[in-house]
DNA sequence: TTCTCAATGGTGACATCTCAACAATCGCCT
DNA sequence: AGGCGATTGTTGAGATGTCACCATTGAGAA
């Protein structure tokens, strides 16, 4: 298995860097919720739904996570099927859902919690809150910048 | 759509953040290559075959590509169809394919980098080289730690 | 040599995602 | 009131990804 060694600039490796770490944080995300037989989007969108005591458009929720209105019908059907989520009809726009939280999923939402947030103390380690604030802050700089460079037709 | 204010951890938050920025860039390195009806996995199946001349084994790629075996079979079925990829016999190994980029394929790469290195730079725009690196650092650090938290039976 | 164990690639089942198209409904404008 | 464009959720096609299982092949131990 020869490799020949390449000698693409540094901001084109780096690039290719930064995608690969992405992509184990999320592969590492959803080793995590694996636990709990839950996909990282299931839990984000339980996560987001927390947020909304009085439920939640379906279209809303796609807003919120970032996906096509399409895909939350699916994720939806499963979580209700395990009876983590419910549909209420919507009194004022018969058109829409009204996504709700049930029980089971506040219980499970509460054991899960407390893992998280530990794992969130793992994950930062040893890096203080101004470093970490400051990556962030780059890393939302770099991430605009790379929708405006996806789409740029040079 | 009324909303509670969370008052989860500082860390808790920051990491779902950095999720969702990881994301976002992922997201938009699809954008970028739907120019040339690629995806970002097709896009990096290529660019690892400019690696390795003399071709490269579908167990070697699916680590290459950090992706399931099974996976790459898909992957490089629709690559061969549109004549960017072949399957080579291995003498070696009649176990094992030795797929290989085509002409083709090399001309299409060819066209894509240069686009590819410029939109690098936008990405990663003012940032300087030495805090580019820094962050790369950082971000691998936390990388690691995701995937030691994620497998963490606490 | 033979036997056993590991590695390779393929398949099927399934979840996750996108996109285009569709019917139902809403809301606004005339 | 009527009409029209926008929004909502669903469906189907298709790519991407996982996992479990399989037959074939390789390689080393008995």
């Amino acid at each position: 298995m020869k490799r020949k060694t390449t000698s693409s600039g540094p901001r084109y490796a780096a690039l290719i860097q930064l995608l690969r770490t992405a992509e184990e944080l999320w592969n590492a995300s959803r080793v995590f919720f694996a636990r709990w037989d839950l996909s990282p989007s299931q839990f984000n969108l339980l996560n987001v739904l927390t947020d909304f005591p009085d439920g939640c458009t379906q279209s809303d929720l796609s807003r919120q996570l970032i996906m096509h209105r399409s895909n939350v019908t699916g994720l939806v059907d499963r979580l209700e099927e395990r009876g983590l989520v419910a549909r209420k009809e919507n009194a004022t726009d018969r058109r829409a859902w009204l996504v709700v939280l049930t029980p089971t999923a506040r219980k499970l939402l509460a054991e899960i919690y407390p893992h998280y947030y530990a794992a969130a103390e793992l994950v930062w380690g040893k890096l203080p809150a101004d470093r970490a604030e400051k990556l962030l802050t780059e890393l939302a700089v770099i991430s605009e910048n790379a929708t405006r460079a996806a789409q740029a037709n040079s």
